[in-house]
DNA sequence: GCGTATTGCTACAGTAATTGTAGCAAAGAA
DNA sequence: TTCTTTGCTACAATTACTGTAGCAATACGC
């Protein structure tokens, strides 16, 4: 798959960044990968068990945007942890956990 | 488009309420319809219009599986609307507004 | 040195999801 | 009737994702 033009952000045509933020979020995996990372920083062999073996490739597409958008950051010793602006992003996807078990079905 | 399997969550194989509840906000559009209908309700032309034109047919497939989930709900004279239990959820998004322009880039 | 196991990362073909355009039936207003 | 709007759908083209396999680099024990 071809890198995305650089700067350019899917969905921000109005120049508005929550619609940039919300498109980002709003991509298979993202959310997911956020979640997996609120505790301790994970290898990508790691992550990818957490994330329920989804296709490396998605995997490693979705953490390059992570990190061009500066929530994800890939450790000195290796492994990829929240940076602090994305520990406060994670901080906003948490309370979705009670509410979700309220939610059920 | 066939129609989903009727109960079957995509993402959900753990049983966990938070891994279906981030698939389901994890595919397009579905966060910008919760988005765009945080103030009033918007029938579909209109709600079209403020995503953007985004295609008839995903808008379709999204606003479905959120009313299936409970989140949305068709009026009376028509329109699409937050049910309380969505209006909740829409708590939750609102935040990143501030977030992302602080973010930005 | 050697093998072996890990790291992050990529190629590739097949499949599923999304786009863009066009159009439908039903309900209401003129 | 005609015109307009409602929610909604068909269809082909395009894009995103999956699943499997494998790469180079680094680090282990031997």
């Amino acid at each position: 798959m071809a890198k995305q033009a650089s700067g350019k952000v899917r969905g921000s045509r109005t120049g508005r960044p929550i619609m940039a933020l919300l498109d980002l979020l709003g991509r298979r995996w993202t959310l997911r990968i956020l979640w997996e990372l609120r505790e301790e920083p994970l290898t990508s062999r790691a992550l990818r068990t957490a994330c329920d073996e989804a296709s490396p490739t998605v995997l490693q597409a979705r953490l390059t945007e992570l990190r061009e958008a500066g929530f994800v950051e890939l450790g000195d010793g290796g492994g990829y942890g929240l940076t602090p602006l994305g520990r406060e992003l994670c901080e906003m996807v948490m309370p979705l956990h009670r509410f979700a078990e309220r939610w059920q079905r």
